[in-house]
Order: C-alpha cells, then structure tokens, then sequence
DNA sequence: ACGTCTTGGTTCAACTTTTAAACAAACCTA
DNA sequence: TAGGTTTGTTTAAAAGTTGAACCAAGACGT
C-alpha cells in the first residue's frame, strides 16, 4: 500500500500543532516550576487528588486518568510524598491498593499555585480563543483521546459500579 | 486581583487537550522509537533537514522552528551524528555557526521511517478528524503558536534577507 | 584599528525523569 | 487450593534536560 501522505492542510495542521503544543507546555511547566517547585505531571496529580471523592485516588485510576504508567506515578508519588504533599494510604477494600491522598500541606500548597497555573492557562490559551475554539478544541480533543484510550483498553463496556462519581470540592476547581 | 478561574467549557476543553496531547506524543514516541529507534524529537530534526534548502540547516535556526534550546539541539544532534544520520559542516559566511545536514543515511532512514509515522499520525489524528476540524485545528493552534513566541522574541520586524525560503524536496515531505 | 557587546554553539556536571523487567502480595476463579 | 491476574513497588540503566560557563567570531561605535 501506498502512503497516504499527509495533505498541504494536514501538514500545516500537524505543523502548527507541534509547535504550539510545545510551546504551550513549556510555558505551563515553566511557570510552574518557578512558583511551584514543580512540574506540569505533579501539579497534575495534586489537582487530580484535590477534586477526588475523599481527596484520595487509587494509583491505578490515577495513572489511568493521568495517561502514565504505573511505574511513572509511583516515582511522582514517591516524591511529592517526600515533600510532605501526598500521603500513601492503605485501601479497605483492597489490600493490594494504595491510596495517594492529598496532605492538608498540599492542598496549601495547590492553593497558592494555581491561580498562577490557571492564569498562565488564560495567556496562553483561553484568551486568545473564541468561545466557539474552545467548543472546537474540546471536541477535537475529545474524539482524539477517545480514539487512543482504546487501543489498549479494548474492552468493551467498563462498569466498576462501585466507582463513585460525586460532587466533592467546595473551592473553585484548579484545573489541571 | 481575584483569579479568573476557568469556566465549565474551559475546564473541559483543557482537560480533554491534556489527555489528548499527552495520549498522542506517547503514541507517536512509542511508534518511532520502535520503527525508527529514535524520539520524535530527534525524528523532527531529520523531518526538518530534509526539506530544508540544501538539506542542511543552522543549529540556531533549527533550534528555533523546533522550539528548543540550542542546548537541546546540540545534544540530539550529537546524538545523530554519532549514528551516521547527520554530519555538522561550517558555514562560509559566518565561521561561527555550524549547519546540521542530512547525510544519505539520515535521509534513508528517514524514507524508511516516514510511512509509518505518517500512518500513526494519521491513525491517531487525521482520521477522526473532519476537513473542518483539520482546519480549526490549525486555526488554533497557529494562534497559540504566535502567542507564545512573540514572549520571549519580543521584536518587532524579523527581516532576514539572507534567509532563502524556496521550494526543494521533490519526494514526498515526511512531515514532521 | 580597538575595545566592547552580542551571537552562535558547545561543554560540562548535576539532576530529573523514564523505561523495562522482575517481584511480591493480594485477589479471583474454577 | 492451584493457576492466573491485578496492584504497586523496586531496581538498575539509560536518556534527556538544564543552566552556567566558555570560546570564538561577528558587529558596532569611536
């Protein structure tokens, strides 16, 4: 079979969005490392704790969310857990899980941050979008990640009735 | 200042273009690295070197349309080089630069690797995407792009007479 | 010319992150 | 209970990144 070659619109497509898609997380991480002693990844994981059911996740629904792997949350884990801004926990239900939970410190802390992260977020992003882009952008962005959850989760339909899906973080949402 | 956080729209937007953006980079990493033993980064230098004028481009320049320090580029060429798919050569008009060129090697690998790439970004991508979307994609994204440069190279006019922008490579452009 | 400033590029060492394979413990299922 | 699977960690090696220091070569002003 012949390569279908990507077409001019394509190629300016895939162009622009490597260029800003590196860029835009070299910014993110940037700023995030200045005023958060961090990178863009653990930010994303104290986020992810922070607006949890209990402010506690299991390593692998978070890894899944996160779209790493195991073995690269534990690394994040283990050193936000140095820094006193996770906490390993031990499940009930599951004696083989752990739960990382997020330590009243990082909760601090992911509250001095993030209005400098969402802000960053803004500038770069949001505020040069129209309403109608970032409708787009989800849509686009949805389909794609949809597409590539799949091809490793090949399953069919993915109930976990005991996966609670509620409301839970009073303050404004940092993002992620 | 009371933080602007991000509205309902904007927070899914974001989240589903993190997922997406970080499913997609390791979709293309994990293709490359085992079709092409490379990261897409350093596929990206040869992509550019070979529609680049004379197949040889300035590191500073190179470093430039890829987003990265020169320190960066420095290294992954070193990289290549060491391998055979690229050669450093100096540049007559100005002693100090040293161009980064495509050896014949860099360029039958790239040939070799091209498809496949182009498969997955296609995969991945461009088949889930309507004519539209490709379109609002680049829209966004040159946006984002033009942002996020102008930050740091703050100048107004960039006039470079000397810097030839011609047609060159009659075989297919292996995107990047 | 001369001294100074800027640019282009590399080097180096410290560090961080990532990967992959190997494990062990806890579950599950028949 | 045997056999397979899931969860999470450990480990060692490799890779990549950063940032500062540095040198050589142009550019510029006087």
């Amino acid at each position: 079979m012949t390569t279908r070659w990507l077409t001019p619109e394509e190629q300016r497509a895939w162009r622009a969005y490597i260029a800003a898609s590196r860029l835009l997380e070299d910014a993110i991480d940037r700023q995030l490392q200045q005023e958060g002693g961090m990178p863009h990844l653990f930010y994303s994981v104290l986020a992810n704790l922070s607006d949890a059911p209990d402010r506690r996740l299991r390593m692998t629904d978070l890894a899944e969310t996160l779209k790493i792997t195991r073995s690269r949350l534990t690394y994040a884990v283990t050193r936000l857990e140095r820094d006193g801004l996770v906490r390993r926990e031990n499940c009930r239900r599951d004696k083989r899980s752990s739960l990382a939970v997020l330590t009243d410190a990082g909760m601090a802390v992911l509250e001095r941050t993030a209005p400098g992260h969402v802000e960053t977020v803004r500038a770069s992003l949001f505020d040069r979008l129209t309403a109608e882009q970032v409708g787009q952008l989800e849509e686009i962005c949805t389909g794609i990640a949809r597409g590539l959850q799949g091809e490793d989760a090949e399953s069919g339909a993915d109930d976990v009735p005991w996966r609670r899906r509620s409301p839970c973080s009073p303050p404004p949402p940092p993002s992620s």
